[in-house]
DNA sequence: GCCCAGGTGTTTC
DNA sequence: GAAACACATGGG
């Protein structure tokens, strides 16, 4: 079932996600440091496995920049053992941590693209680990191309070229267009992660589609 | 047992 | 450039 032309502005769709799942914040964390793990530490993993991660590194008194700096490669992958990928993601955590302590204080003084470039830079830190510390972290102006947005956005009719980057390129016209605030793009993003596991759970996108008929 | 989950880096055409 | 592959665990 896909929605038939025109397709849907992005307003459009943040409305209607809204209505059916309202609610505030959506990034849950302790700390703005949390956010990067947390960040990290979700790369194609279930967010659970990620809970049990950080409670182990919470629990340990770890989750702060020196506590992970301080951890031996082979102790850290151990706590983190239960959000996969554990000894890549070890090092990714290193070095996340290391830009964190060097350019956090500075990042208020670096433009958006210069603050991504930044995080870019960093080995573990693809398109969409950089947006969503842009984004939570940092409050700028960022939306998150992952995988529940580009299957959303197929099933709503819009041709969602595969990779992360080449779906920010081509479809970022549409983000632009709607002119959205930083606190909405927090919200959305959550709104379609959410909508995505319904839909998974549900088997179909038949709800959000069904939300959207009567808005045009 | 099989498939997927809030990707990224490296290697190889 | 893009495609193929490695990286690891827990839950349905």
């Amino acid at each position: 079932m896909t929605l038939t032309s025109p397709l849907p502005s992005f307003r459009t769709i943040y409305e209607a996600l809204a209505v059916s799942s309202p609610q505030a914040k959506w990034w849950p964390a302790e700390s703005e440091f949390e956010i990067v793990i947390g960040a990290v530490l979700t790369q194609n993993v279930a967010w659970r496995n990620v809970e049990y991660a950080i409670t182990a590194l919470r629990e340990g008194g770890h989750l702060h920049p020196e506590g992970i700096l301080a951890l031996e490669h082979a102790h850290l992958a151990e706590l983190i053992r239960p959000a996969g990928y554990m000894n890549v993601k070890a090092r990714y955590l290193h070095n996340v941590t290391s830009w964190f302590q060097a350019n956090h204080a500075l990042a208020s003084s670096l433009g958006d693209e210069a603050l991504r470039a930044s995080l870019l830079a960093v080995k573990g830190v693809g398109p969409e680990t950089a947006d969503d510390i842009l984004l939570y972290v940092y409050r700028r102006p960022a939306f998150i191309w992952d995988l529940y947005a580009r299957r959303l956005l197929t099933h709503l009719g819009f041709e969602v070229p595969s990779t992360y980057e080449a779906a920010r390129r081509a479809l970022s016209e549409h983000v632009e267009a709607a002119a959205f605030s930083v606190e909405e793009l927090a919200v959305f993003h959550g709104l379609i992660v959410d909508a995505g596991k319904l839909a998974q759970a549900e088997g179909s996108y038949n709800a959000v589609l069904e939300s959207l008929k009567g808005r045009s």
